[in-house]
DNA sequence: TGAGGACATGTACCTAAGGACATGTGAACC
DNA sequence: GGTTCACATGTCCTTAGGTACATGTCCTCA
């Protein structure tokens, strides 16, 4: 459950509410990191009961903000210092690629076609963030250079699935038995 | 949901138990798509039920053996070619490195240091693997040639991710506001 | 003044995933 | 003959994730 300490995190920012995360979460971390509002207001209140986070500001349509407490950042600390990373990944691409020799040839180059222009596309749109970022455009602040860290590994992860894809459409079907 | 196909495909390589299966998850997707062994011996129930898969031998030990049918032949060919892919990926690497704001240089640093050797062992591993095939340990059979273009997949990513690892190292952690 | 759209928060339900626990079998080795 | 280990299959329970549905508010613009 690391969504808990997504929220946690994006909360050590500054105060925000369930509204402001589930965009925050859609747009930085859309493909990376999914969470639905309904996960994210369960799991706010779920905080604000173990004393993790408490409610900053309520405004207009019932809006709620939320601020970390010092328990929340001294778990958020706690998780990325003391906590083992989750390796897992669980990429459908790569388990579909397993199955490949199932494909009629031509279903097989659409497929590959496909997914190099999404995989490029995915890599274009982060590479432009950077470039945003570089020069300049959000500010230098701490947040902003991990960020920046951030989205320099989904253009090189996606770059590389692109570079892959137009790979696997060089490899012959079969040859022999 | 694809481990349901996922068990499919590897069904059509030709007929194996919930054990064998639970085998080749771990080993051969074993961090890029995990599965336990009881949800597989679940799904085989719900595959036999709908008629994906029977029962091709009992061996020793209650050893219950699975055939796909035609209808799971048609249907995994379906997913491959009909269904859209599922590109989330959900790296927690890359949710942790949003919130590198939040740590002490040292332990930032000793965290990208056991990153980068993670990926780096990993990619290794893979390209390991990927040797042993180019120098046909395992044959030349188009599953095999699947089989290829799955590691290659790993190589690059896990490759990308260690290379971003270190590049990481290199970013000062801020400068001004 | 009325309609539409973005804002904002939730409930309910269903499936997927993971961990813990349970059980029994055949082979190998001492 | 007994122990140990790999083989082999499952149940049970909890949490996580996703979709659909429901509700109400404030602002803008025609």
């Amino acid at each position: 459950m690391s969504l808990r300490h997504g929220l946690l995190g994006l909360l050590a920012e500054g105060p925000a509410s369930g509204y402001d995360l589930a965009r925050r979460f859609q747009e930085v971390l859309g493909q990376i990191w999914p969470a639905q509002h309904p996960k994210i207001y369960a799991e706010l209140g779920r905080l604000a009961d173990e004393g993790l986070i408490e409610v900053d500001s309520e405004g207009p349509r019932r809006r709620k903000a939320y601020r970390i407490t010092g328990a929340g950042l001294a778990e958020i600390r706690r998780w990325l210092t003391d906590e083992d990373v989750d390796h897992t990944m669980r990429l459908q691409s790569l388990l579909r690629s397993l199955f490949f020799w199932l494909m009629e040839p031509d279903d097989l180059r659409r497929h590959l076609d496909d997914e190099a222009r999404f995989f490029a596309e995915s890599a274009a749109r982060y590479r432009a963030y950077a470039e945003a970022k570089d020069r300049g455009e959000f500010g230098d602040s701490p947040q902003t250079r991990s960020m920046r860290i951030t989205i320099e590994a989904a253009v090189r992860i996606y770059q590389a699935l692109a570079d892959w894809a137009e790979w696997a459409k060089t490899v012959p079907p079969a040859t022999g038995k």
